[in-house]
DNA sequence: AACAGTCTCAACCGCCTCGAG
DNA sequence: TCTCGAGGCGGTTGAGACTGT
């Protein structure tokens, strides 16, 4: 069954939307509302088709749209998401509010694919590209072995995207510790950037660590939120946008970087919060662990709460524990091997 | 300063899904 | 059950900006 395209029509503009014609758009939605995109243009007096209507409004216009940089959280969401769910945009982009799904295609064709690949990583399944192991490859104990299935058996080209082996991304030069001076993001991934990013300093330790309690953290929500444990709906940024405090146990004086254990970690995160849980306990109720976090008041990106989780992973069919293997392994990595992580990049 | 190569991202294209009739 | 149309989705394109020589 052929369909005639919806933009064809006799003077219908294309191209860059100028300031006049979003003017239009904007007025015209203000006033009436979504919806009934084909008659929108006639209407606003606009010479384009529908859908471009559509598009331009939903991906620019629409006023709750956050532009701008990733921010490291969005980032690992991201990566994490991708991993386990392949190029599904709109589904990623349901747990980054504020962000189409067009922005995070966008970005990761143009940063976050290039980054894997820079760190020697299939970006469409998140295994090493070369077929020889890499000093630093995790070892097989850390992963699960290879009976996951596919997150989406019609995509052959992600079917690997939910082994466990995946190595985890490490997208350290993102740190969100990286003063923005240094951080060029037209530089993301070259060499140059590499190495101004981790030049052997006395934080390196740190951000790694860092980088890995944020990710366990991430795990360990969306373990709770897809085993219904994850009571409040609370945010995920809070939990995670907020540094840790001076007296953090992330201070640098106090550290080995390369003996800590994601456990260690995220026994100091609940210290950092003035809390005795056991987050492997499955009996426990994860919302006492996120609580403090709710109240902190401010940031909101996420709105990452379990209504949201479940009904993504009950529309997408994925294998929600291949995925979360995927998390824990890929934190587990940061920490167990945070010294290959630094020497892969530099 | 000029040019060529590269990068970014807004916008387009075509297919898919879903609901109404 | 079938058809049709609106809206959604992911892949791709290309203009403009940026960078290197």
């Amino acid at each position: 069954m052929s369909r005639k395209p919806c933009c064809v029509g006799e003077g219908l503009k294309k191209g860059a939307w100028t300031a006049e014609e979003d003017k239009k758009l904007i007025s015209y939605i203000h006033e009436h509302g979504e919806g009934g995109w084909r008659d929108i243009p006639q209407k606003a007096g606009l010479k384009r088709c529908g859908k471009s209507c559509r598009l331009r409004w939903t991906n620019y216009l629409k006023p709750d749209i956050k532009r701008g940089e990733f921010s490291y959280e969005e980032e690992q969401i991201i990566i994490m998401l991708h991993a386990s769910r392949g190029n599904k945009w709109s589904v990623i982009a349901r747990h980054l509010p504020k962000r189409t799904d067009n922005e995070i295609k966008n970005y990761w064709n143009t940063h976050l694919k290039k980054r894997l690949i820079d760190q020697g990583l299939d970006p469409v399944t998140h295994k090493p590209l070369s077929s020889k192991p890499s000093p630093g490859t995790p070892k097989s104990s850390d992963f699960q072995d290879d009976d996951s299935t596919p997150s989406n058996p019609d995509e052959q080209s992600q079917s690997d995207s939910t082994s466990a082996k995946s190595l985890p991304p490490s997208s350290s030069c993102n740190l969100p510790e990286i003063s923005s001076s240094e951080k060029t993001p037209k530089n993301d991934g070259s060499l140059s950037s590499k190495k101004r990013c981790f030049k052997r300093s006395s934080s390196t330790s740190k951000l790694l660590n860092k980088v890995a309690a944020r990710a366990s953290s991430i795990g360990k929500i969306l373990t709770a939120s897809m085993e219904g444990t994850l009571m409040s709906s609370t945010t995920l940024s809070s939990s995670l946008n907020d540094e840790f405090p001076e007296n953090s146990q992330f201070q640098m004086d106090q550290f080995d970087p390369f003996s800590q254990s994601s456990e260690y970690i995220t026994d100091h995160m609940k210290e950092d919060i003035g809390m005795n849980i056991d987050l492997n306990n499955p009996e426990y109720d994860f919302s006492q662990f996120v609580e403090p976090f709710s109240h902190i008041e401010g940031e909101n990106i996420g709105g990452y709460n379990q209504d949201l989780l479940m009904s993504d992973v009950s529309s997408t069919g994925v294998d929600e524990e291949n995925m979360m293997r995927d998390i824990t392994s890929w934190s587990n990595y940061l920490v167990d091997h945070s010294d290959f992580t630094y020497d892969l990049l530099v």
